[in-house]
DNA sequence: CGGAATTATATTCCGAGGCATGTAGTGCTA
DNA sequence: TAGCACTACATGCCTCGGAATATAATTCCG
């Protein structure tokens, strides 16, 4: 396109890059683990930040809390994940990996590299993806700086 | 994290910047033209690629041939896209913008510029823009090539 | 200490997309 | 050219996330 500006082919490059990885990645995760690739996401972020609440999760994927609450309580009706008090804050919980969930978590943790080492790893040379990081890190940090796309609920 | 590798982070800082900026965008289309933030994508792709089939929409945005069916619907039921017989196929029709809905289009293109501006455009240097554009273009044409992430339906 | 304001989460209702299915139109082939 | 496989799309049902609301717990002030 002619009047077409950076900012617009970087959104959607991005954008379209994340859809298909996103979607193929869900497929996999399906079909091998019975989960979908948001579950996914939840165990992985529990298993590396054990005792979050709800809101922690809310927070780092921009998804609203009620949400959050329900993928919680899918999770918890599967014996993944569990809510245990928070003896600091009676209204809230601390969300943790059951046994069963963490294992299921390594396991999907594998699945996951090794798709993405297809679809991104044979496509783009090391050298680029690591350019991309720096890039994108920098753009989510100011986002989350500024506490940008953060649903309203 | 520790064992994290390259591609693991590629993928986190992509879905989290993508997230953040489709709902900043949405919020801005949303209040200011009453359209989500797939809708102006449709719009602005129907002013890009005037008489699309719904297949053709559906295989750009990664989306179902469903969900992308009943997207023009609601379009059309607003009365800014149209449908007419495709002459080479009666199986499918050709969309095409209405007059409203060019007007709309471009309207919500300067919202769409003005805030891509605020979130990428204020955060990251030009030509580290342009270095995460031709990444992404290399990887989003892979990803093509390949029929990845299509959904099934 | 007693309420008002605030916070953390759960719940409800609605819009949007995925998958499965239905249907009309095409095209190949015997 | 009749028949069958295939294609393009529409539609129905289900799940998931957003926004608004409800509820319980905490904090703030006087």
């Amino acid at each position: 396109m002619a009047g077409t500006s950076a900012n617009e082919r970087l959104f959607d490059h991005l954008v379209r890059c994340e859809t298909r990885i996103y979607n193929a990645l869900g497929e996999r995760l399906k079909a091998e683990h019975g989960i979908v690739a948001s579950q996914f996401e939840f165990l992985r972020y529990l298993g590396q930040h054990p005792q979050s609440r709800v809101a922690d999760l809310a927070v780092n994927f921009a998804i609203g809390i009620g949400a959050t609450s329900k993928g919680i309580d899918r999770l918890e009706a599967r014996g993944w994940v569990r809510r245990v008090p928070n003896p600091e804050d009676r209204r809230s919980s601390l969300v943790e990996l059951t046994p069963s969930g963490r294992e299921l978590a390594g396991a999907a943790e594998e699945t996951f590299r090794a798709q993405l080492e297809v679809l991104i790893g044979s496509a783009v040379a090391p050298d680029r993806v690591e350019a991309v990081i720096s890039v994108l890190a920098e753009l989510r940090g100011a986002l989350e700086e500024r506490n940008v796309g953060l649903p309203a609920g």
